[in-house]
DNA sequence: GTGGTCTAGACCACT
DNA sequence: GTGGTCTAGACCACG
């Protein structure tokens, strides 16, 4: 795992590495079992603090997407989605709102999104 | 202008009203010329701190979409994005990629993604 | 808020500050939009790191005991259980399995038991 | 012997085993003078490090639950508490007070916390 | 003023 | 070795 951090985007530290951890997830890097970096070897390969490795991952237990032992490591989950139906379909439909808003504003056409949506799908499955 | 906030979200109360006038724009709801609110009236309606309208305005005016006239209020600009081609394609890129690994993750497959799109692009166009 | 903390019984003190509050919640001293004391107050009065207070306030809002609001504090949920019937009834009998075995174990009848059950109530209800 | 093991639960490993073996014996399904798995045995049945089936035996000793005699095995002790009456009383006040707190925090009554605990009991008693 | 993030460094419990 | 807790102190974003 070699996550490159923005530390100048504003973005939290521990929300860029969670991010990251969903991303070799989705995309075939990371599976269910795999054991992820520990701790303590991410800090040291983001020269971040221990701490800030540890919110991210902690919010990733939360999140169903990584379960932590004390002892042994932290493991990628069976990717089961925690929420329901009608969840999912909420927080994706926001999503989806805020990136279609922003697009219009800065003047894209509606076939310009999908382009641009069907251009990113491309890129994760080739594993980029 | 009768702005919807979500105290819980964790997105920031500025942050929501700016996305709220933006989207009132890109539906067709304020026209460039129009003028909105002004800041001591949807402080009142909105029953959030002066100052937080403030900054969003402040943002908005910052990002070119409204500009304010010393005593007559807040307007709508002329639709012109302020960003080169460049940065308008990284800003999309980045949402879109951002939604792209959200749905992912929870299941969405690349073409339930696109319909979504499709729904709140059609939605956003009939003005809702 | 006046949580009265044991620094030597192996319970962290972020679980001992979580138990202290949802305690006051359940004996009425709490009620649904109560403002309760900062992480700085508190930390303060406790006299523990103002991020120790923090761990404690972000899991209860995780449990949907509390709800924090940046810039204004931290308040008291509407007290709506998130758990289903099932779940509850689950966690209940774990932790009653739990003390059952336990005071067994130390020589106590099922009627000491309920006795001390019985007490504990009383007190709780008397605000103790 | 045959202890099922939740690794996500939070507690320690060697807890759940010191929990089952103490439930055994109020259960009746291990007497005064039984000889319980040894480490290793444990250890292989359960996959975990035999260093941790060493603690809870270790632990389990100095409660007077068991008695390791070298060469021969592990053995459970005449269930005679090594406890004061104010220790025991101490011990399960706590323990009562935090089922109570958590089952009325659930929305339970307290003859509905009461029913759990004769039912818990029962269970016990019938060897479940 | 509030909560939110991060650092540097310590100590503990568990496997 | 692992993760878990805690401290002291800094800086930022928000209302």
């Amino acid at each position: 795992m070699n996550p490159v951090l923005d530390f100048s985007s504003g973005v939290p530290i521990y929300r860029q590495i969670m991010d990251q951890v969903k991303y070799l997830v989705v995309s075939g890097h990371l599976k269910p079992g795999d054991r992820i970096d520990s701790i303590r070897e991410l800090s040291v390969k983001l020269k971040v603090n221990p701490t800030t490795v540890m919110k991210a991952y902690t919010e990733l237990t939360r999140e169903g997407v990584i379960f932590q032992r004390r002892g042994q490591g932290c493991f990628i989950c069976d990717s089961v989605s925690r929420f329901s139906d009608a969840e999912r379909l909420r927080i994706i439909d926001e999503k989806a709102r805020a990136l279609v808003v922003e697009a219009m504003h800065l003047g894209f056409s509606e076939d310009e999104i999908i382009e641009q949506v069907k251009q990113v799908t491309a890129k994760i499955n080739r594993g980029e």
